[in-house]
DNA sequence: TATGTAAATAGATGAGCGTCGATCTGGAGC
DNA sequence: GCTCCAGATCGACGCTCATCTATTTACATA
């Protein structure tokens, strides 16, 4: 209804210049967006969308040795994808001994949870 | 402090066999993990976070020629990001005209949304 | 010390992405 | 009709990604 969220073109025929004049925002956020899209990215995969499932379901640490038969995949590519969610901070990890085991960092998906909703 | 959440392989060294039993999930949602990393790989780019953002906060139809000056890019890149949303089901568009009006379609983002919180 | 094993790393390959300039499409106005 | 303009599409380029096999690392146990 409001004219003003439609931002429609202020002129049908700017002389000169662009079609219109810059109404929407310079954007406080370039910033902000490079670290939700980071984060975005690193979820923008299903099976480390889905490890990141799994992690959060069991709010303890999990071994890599539970997460490698989860998928049809094999075990350097499962090390690959908790890499990559490690790199975005979503997940972390500790080696004690032999075994691997991750967990997901939840302060990570703060923001960009809320700012999805 | 519950062992059953630390996830630890079951035996110390299994005889024939992988590590540990595949306790963790053999997971209900691989349809949706597909669904909702598709969203998140539309968003895991820095442009087309800032584009869904401009978008969402002007709650109505946005003329293409407004965002195409937000950032330091070629119109047809913008496009290109307007594309890869709008083939997320993000972003939904109209052209009545000469210009193009796009528009976020909420109910997109809301599983993924959901699931993240 | 030697052996076995879980996980990470290395290297390769084929597919996809972000960006650009150039071109095409189709509505608007003279 | 012809011209102008907004936006989409095309083709190309360099880079990143997901995946694999092969190898390396480091811990455990005998």
């Amino acid at each position: 209804m409001s004219v003003d969220l439609e931002l429609q073109p202020k002129t049908k025929r700017a002389a000169g210049g662009p079609c219109c004049e810059p109404v929407v925002y310079p954007d406080v956020q370039r910033e902000q967006a490079q670290r939700m899209a980071k984060i975005a990215k690193a979820l923008g995969d299903p099976v480390r969308l889905q490890l990141v499932d799994v992690l959060r379901k069991h709010a303890g640490k999990v071994c890599v040795c539970e997460l490698v038969p989860l998928f049809d995949l094999s075990q350097p590519t499962v090390s690959h994808h908790l890499k990559k969610l490690k790199d975005a901070g979503i997940v972390g990890s500790e080696r004690p001994g032999l075994w691997a085991y991750y967990y997901v960092k939840t302060d990570a998906l703060e923001e960009f949870s809320q700012w999805l909703s």
